[in-house]
DNA sequence: TTGCAGATGCAATTGAGTCGCAAATCAATT
DNA sequence: AATTGATTTGCGACTCAATTGCATCTGCAA
């Protein structure tokens, strides 16, 4: 069965207090709801799944999920409805966090809005482009149906 | 040189008549800027430059790169600041213009900020995606420093 | 010309995200 | 256990791209 909420705990507050910073409870609790999502979440989504939980501010639910993509524990993905979307950063084949945004791709679903991972998708690189242009970064966004919709 | 707005209205009324839709004075004047943009533009970016020539209210070009893009004139490109830019759909290799959004990618610099179409580059497909999951449109975005910025 | 569906202008509205500041909280120190 | 001070949070106000409603205008066909 799926990880709940409440047995995240533990595993956000550890992953939290490894970062060396202040172990809050918003962190922790968006943390552990972050763990429990098979696809990205947006602010609103947040508040949502937190109101059950521990419910918080939304400003405060902006800050903490921006403190997790510059700790590198999560990432931030566009959607083409001008709304950020986060995910859990991938892990490492070892199983660890890792702190660097994994090269992968994104995918949406047309019919659901559900947007997901691909962690086993990565661009090939290098992409070749114009004289004098230097890439320094590349995003890779899938659209179609997910699996529960196709 | 580079072509100017006015050099441009004559093939601007012709594309617009080409769709059998009615032609109007902002459809033309927002078709005949797009022409003379050598990158992406945002609405913003159409109000300023259409004030010289034909001012109209942002409700209207909001509407018509809507238009332009319905009709496979123009396609959209979605920015990290959360605005649209809007650039002519590619032209096929034979000249004329094509009603498809040809499969290509977009570079952002990171630092002016401008978004280019590379026609000439596209992802490598088919993209393997988990089991289930169907792919009908993928987009590429590159950022780095575009030629006159590295 | 006239008639009218479709396009435009203008004012009001939506909704994601940000800012400033006072109050609360975490963690180090006494 | 209490004190303290830097961080973080809550709350209200704000920004800004984009959308909506509605009255007016205009391109085009009859
Ligand atoms: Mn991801
Ligand atoms: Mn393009
Ligand atoms: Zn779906
Ligand atoms: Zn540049």
């Amino acid at each position: 069965m799926k990880p709940t909420y409440l047995t995240r705990i533990p595993a956000a507050e550890a992953h939290i207090r490894a970062t060396g910073e202040r172990l809050t409870q918003p962190r922790v609790a968006m943390l552990a709801t972050l763990m429990t999502a098979d696809h990205a979440i947006s602010h609103l989504d947040a508040v949502d799944a937190l109101a059950k939980h521990h419910p918080m501010d939304r400003v405060t639910v902006y800050r903490v999920l921006e403190w997790l993509v510059t700790m590198g524990i999560a990432h931030r993905i566009a959607g083409d409805d001008r709304v950020w979307r986060f995910m859990l950063t991938a892990a490492k084949p070892n199983g660890k966090a890792n702190a660097q945004h994994l090269q992968h791709a994104h995918f949406t679903c047309n019919d659901c809005g559900q947007t997901f991972c691909l962690d086993e998708v990565s661009p090939k690189l290098p992409v070749k482009v114009p004289a004098g242009f230097k890439t320094i970064d590349v995003d890779l966004k899938l659209r179609g149906q997910c699996a529960h919709c196709a």
